[in-house]
DNA sequence: CGGTGGACCTGCTGGC
DNA sequence: TGCCAGCAGGTCCACC
């Protein structure tokens, strides 16, 4: 489910009221999580006082005190949100947090893709997942030069190059089709032969991109919603994710879809070359 | 090493 | 109306 515009735009939610909250109780109601979740979870947690809400890429890093930070993957159909403890509960509540003031963090995610560990601050950056990520798109060390010099020695489609989180942190199958669309270049475009004004556009749209997305608080389809349980407003302006067969909205060709590596791919014959 | 294809899950939709 | 294949915002691993 969430790319980067979703998870930061949750990010901004918790931190706006769990800061300076205790969690009190952890329920841990699903024991299937993949082996994700540490037994201990739960005492991990409780009597811990929020601190600081970021993210790295497509993970939450949710900072309590004393030393702990909870690292949250929400997978495809996760959700973490702060609701009071009235609010109805579902079907796929996995983990809940009751806090001190009569709110709860819930994690809910149906199709059990997150993931959640809880590390001290100085492990961080040693977790696997987070070691391996590649910069930030809005990090000044992501620009053209540093995304050709990588492009121009892969022979991978550059839809496939772009949604590595080694290469950059968070883009997913939407954004990186809205992206690349942006940037007039077709998903299936080997990337050593994007070339280096094609890279430069594409360097350019991904945190175009991004922010416009984050400004609309994500896109919602059916399962995202943010840390108040809110949909996003971005999939209003989306220009070829999910429409196959629809008007380009700039040439009013046909959008087309594509299949790569067991996912579609959608992008417009005469806008993308 | 790089690239591919499947696995991991539940739920919803569209076609028959 | 009902059933079932196919597909969904992400990652990870085995295999060639």
């Amino acid at each position: 489910m969430p790319e980067l515009p979703e998870v930061e735009t949750i990010c901004r939610g918790l931190r706006q009221v769990l800061p300076g909250r205790e969690i009190v109780t952890v329920e841990v109601l699903e024991s299937r999580l993949r082996c994700r979740v540490p037994r201990d979870f739960a005492r991990e947690l409780e009597g811990r006082v929020f601190t600081d809400i970021r993210r790295r890429g497509k993970y939450l890093l949710i900072s309590l005190a004393p030393d702990r930070v909870w690292i949250a993957h929400l997978g495809m159909s996760g959700k973490l949100i702060y609701v009071k403890t009235t609010y109805p509960r579902e079907r796929h509540d996995h983990i809940i947090a009751t806090l001190d003031n009569g709110h709860e963090l819930r994690y809910h995610d149906p199709r059990r893709f997150g993931f959640s560990v809880v590390v001290r601050e100085a492990q961080v950056d040693e977790v696997p997942q987070i070691r391996h990520l590649g910069p930030e798109p809005f990090d000044e060390e992501f620009h053209d030069r540093y995304l050709y010099d990588l492009a121009s020695h892969s022979r991978r489609m550059i839809k496939d190059f772009i949604t590595d989180q080694r290469i950059l942190v968070g883009l997913g199958n939407i954004y990186a089709n809205e992206a690349l669309f942006h940037a007039g270049i077709r998903p299936t475009r080997r990337a050593w032969r994007v070339g280096r004004s094609g890279i430069k556009r594409i360097a350019e749209a991904i945190p175009r991109i991004l922010q416009e997305a984050i400004s609309w608080r994500g896109t919602s389809f059916s399962d995202y919603r943010d840390g108040e349980d809110r949909k996003g407003g971005f999939q209003e302006h989306l220009l070829v994710y999910g429409r196959e067969g629809e008007e380009c909205r700039v040439c009013s060709g046909r959008i087309k879809s594509v299949p790569i590596g067991n996912r579609s791919s959608f992008y417009c014959p005469s806008c993308q070359k």
